[in-house]
RNA sequence: GGCCCCUUCGACUAGCGGUAAGGUCACCGCCCUUUCAAGGCGGCGGCACGAGUUCGAAUCUCGUAGGGGUCACCA
């Protein structure tokens, strides 16, 4: 058998982590037998329709690299893949399940809903609907549709007994028909609700596996009952885990950021993303952390799922993020992500082995993307404002500076080791710590005080530009200059970096 | 509230009748060190509770508690 899995989010809002989530899972049970996995939209809900997020599902399915084999962009066998462009389907079977009495036509309004429910609480009854439209002849029921009354369709639900259904991971669940509310199919605007499109596009897609968020277990009892009166196979329901706010309460954008654009605009890379939410209620056979996704597609197991609903946690994102950007990912693939972000932020640079340079120093202190463009203003710029502590440093070193100054004028080979060996024989003639010179020369070459190594840096940097930089510094501190220019570009330097920092 | 699902360190998890309950993040120390990081080493910290079953339970059963979901013409 042919393991066919979909995902099928609404265009509303922000692609969410829970569709990636999701998406992730569909994907890699499908991959895992060399099944096919499928994108449909289901737009069934004019009011919340969002033009714009079919394109931004789509966009970010291709970010995370997981492709639909088929789907309203590619086609397929089976579309069209928007359930707005499939409502005659739905018609049809509505009506079928009506001629054959497994559903019928309820005449309430919403407001005689609301009266119902009102009384319910009144009463301190159960609330839902109560099948009274059930006592509408048939004769009645025709009539009234036929003279424009609107209506909607709504399931019966046997009165009696039990309906019982497989979940892959839990067992047989079983749930008694009296908790079972008979729900709406067809709504008065002729579209169905997600309910009948949910069980005739899984079916008529070729569906064999529905995993989906935990949170449909409820309704799947309606789904079970709705397949047995087409009388079709039912599907292999997958039910996952629901990813959590750290309150553990449901994921949501009120207490969580739960857009997968948000986080790739913070700088967090696609692999770490998806590595991440393949650890939340999953895990490699052999204990790995880090895999990629084909690496889950060789060792998936459904069975390897746990249940607990797994909190979203920034810090372990972050983490997968930062493990992505200092050792898995290459430094050539890290630089090339970084440029672009580069050079939208005004930054140029003459040849790719600086670029190269800058990010691998920068590497181990970066978290996010954004955090190579916060930290590397003096890499791409002489136009750098200072600290208030760079300064200090550069006061306090002074003379270091000068005679800093004057010796590396004379070094002949600016590498690495010439470099460090200058200095650590000056302050060995000096008889002063290393601080006492290295600190001086960060603050003047870079403007701050954090960063990577001096001589480092200075080899990056070249001879030239680091003269020059000492030299300004210099002669900023005599001219009192310092002072001038540097709280703007700090104040927001400092601004930046926090709230990115905060983010994630 | 009814119904359904779930329950191992603060978080993510390994475990599948016999383990000193392992790993990772976070946190805290120490080391390295020119700053900040990174890295290395170590520490803190857990089987929700109660009954069973068993020679033996984190592992099986039942109950209790707690958490979550769901009760829409939203998905």
């Amino acid at each position: 058998m042919t393991v066919v899995t979909r995902i099928a989010p609404s265009p509303t809002g922000d692609p969410h982590v829970g569709t990636a989530y999701i998406g992730l899972f569909n994907y890699v049970l499908a991959k895992q037998s060399g099944g096919r996995f499928l994108f449909r939209l289901e737009d069934t809900d004019r009011n919340r329709y969002d033009a714009a997020s079919e394109q931004r599902l789509l966009d970010m399915l291709g970010w995370l690299d997981l492709q639909p084999d088929e789907g309203p962009d590619i086609g397929g066998e089976a579309g069209p893949y928007r359930q707005s462009e499939r409502l005659e389907l739905y018609q049809q079977h509505a009506q079928n399940l009506l001629a054959q009495g497994h559903a019928y036509r309820a005449f309430e309004t919403q407001a005689e809903l609301e009266q119902i429910q009102l009384e319910q609480k009144r009463l301190g009854r159960p609330l839902g609907y109560d099948g009274r439209g059930r006592s509408v002849s048939a004769a009645e029921s025709d009539r009234r549709a036929v003279a424009g009354e609107p209506f909607v369709v709504r399931l019966r639900i046997p009165e009696q007994g039990t309906t019982t259904f497989e979940d892959a991971l839990r067992g047989t669940i079983e749930i008694a028909n009296s908790e079972i509310r008979d729900a709406v199919l067809l709504k008065s605007d002729g579209f169905p609700t997600y309910h009948l499109a949910v069980v005739i596009d899984d079916h008529l897609m070729g569906v064999t596996h529905i995993l989906r968020a935990e949170e449909w277990i409820a309704s799947t009892p309606i789904h079970a009952l709705l397949y047995r009166a087409f009388g079709w196979q039912e599907p292999n329901f997958v039910h996952m885990p629901l990813l959590r706010n750290p309150d553990e309460s449901k994921v949501s954008k009120r207490k969580l950021d739960t857009s997968v654009e948000s986080y790739r605009q913070q700088g967090i890379v696609p692999e770490a993303l998806l590595n991440y939410l393949g650890t939340l209620g999953w895990s490699m056979p052999n204990g790995k952390e880090f895999f990629d996704r084909d690496e889950m597609i060789a060792n998936f197991d459904p069975t390897r799922i746990s249940l607990g609903g797994p909190v979203f946690d920034l810090k372990r994102l972050r983490h997968y993020n930062e493990k992505y950007l200092r050792e898995i990912l290459s430094l050539k693939d890290v630089a090339g992500r970084v440029a672009p972000l580069l050079e939208a932020a005004g930054y140029r640079w003459a040849d790719d082995d600086y670029l190269l340079d800058v990010v691998d120093v920068l590497r181990p202190r970066a978290s996010t993307l954004l955090d190579f463009i916060d930290q590397s203003a003096y890499f791409f710029s002489d136009d750098f404002g200072y600290s208030d502590d760079a300064r200090k440093r550069v006061a306090a070193g002074q003379k270091y500076l000068e005679d800093m100054e004057r010796e590396l004028s004379m070094l002949e080979f600016f590498d690495y080791d010439s470099v460090d060996d200058l200095i650590r024989d000056y302050v060995q003639e000096q008889s002063i710590g290393l601080g006492k010179v290295m600190m001086p020369l960060r603050a003047a070459i870079t403007g701050v005080t954090n960063a990577p190594g001096v001589a480092d840096l200075m080899v990056i940097l070249g001879k030239q530009r680091v003269l020059r930089r000492i030299g300004r510094s210099l002669g900023d501190i005599t001219s009192a200059l310092l002072d001038d220019k540097p709280q703007k570009p700090e104040a927001d330097k400092s601004d930046k970096g926090a709230s990115s920092k905060a983010v994630v």
